[in-house]
DNA sequence: CTGTATGCAAACATTTTGCATAAGC
DNA sequence: GCTTATGCAAAATGTTTGCATACAG
């Protein structure tokens, strides 16, 4: 189910996007990382980008989430489930884990007679340095 | 902060959007409803919807949430902070709350420096009806 | 060599906006 | 009557796809 059906093909345009991904702490849209890409002359597409982006999160070496404008952002993530704490001023972000809240979704979903219970969780706030 | 900017002024397409919207207790995208109002014999303009659910969303009478395709979908919807369990199988949604949740959202949040925390939350799975 | 990956541009879907007209108060 | 709301169509946005060519294995 979580196998690549796909078995992706190592080219210089995925590496990039990968190192890429992996330089910044930070979740970004395929655009910015596209920008990026060819600002430190990569000359890659912005399809190519989408593609590459999307296969990694297919192999769970990145996580997307939508943004509240409907675009999707991307950022290289540690396997296995957990959440995020997102700075809304400069997207710095935290991966935290939450027991209690996975315990409390699947109790509560129960309850009501759902079950194959998943859920999406993002904390949003100011950090620190503003 | 939350008042309305601009006073709503009542007509005829906008109670027709709340009142469809109302109608259903399942999440729905400003097309449906703009399709079931039209095949309800309103012939309102779908920038007309899009206007009026923005506006129910910004006066709290509704609550918007995006899909896994990055559409908007609007649910009318109860004061106050609470979040939803949404069968993916019927759309079926069940309002809960969760106050343990925001409680661990807030302090593991503030463990990290952040301030001025908000979330997201929703749960998914299938009712007891499937 | 065979078959994916790339790049470009065109296609897409959803949402937003400009502007003239209609309608609320 | 003054001002906000509507409707239409056009524009904007973000993402996906078709197809010919380039490149990995």
């Amino acid at each position: 189910m979580s196998a690549p059906s796909t078995p992706r093909r190592s080219t210089k345009q995925r590496d990039a996007v990968a190192t890429e991904l992996a330089s910044e702490p930070t979740f970004r849209s395929a655009q910015d990382v596209h920008a990026a890409l060819r600002a430190s002359g990569s000359p890659v597409g912005l399809a190519t980008v989408y593609r590459a982006l999307q296969g990694m999160v297919e192999d769970g070496a990145a996580d997307a989430l939508r943004t509240g404008d409907g675009e999707v952002v991307y950022r290289r993530c540690s396997q296995g489930h957990h959440h995020h704490l997102v700075c809304r001023e400069c997207g710095r972000t935290v991966e935290v884990e939450g027991p209690t809240v996975e315990r409390w979704a699947t109790r509560v979903a129960e309850q009501h007679g759902f079950h194959d219970v998943s859920h999406t969780l993002e904390v949003f706030g100011t950090c620190d340095r503003h």
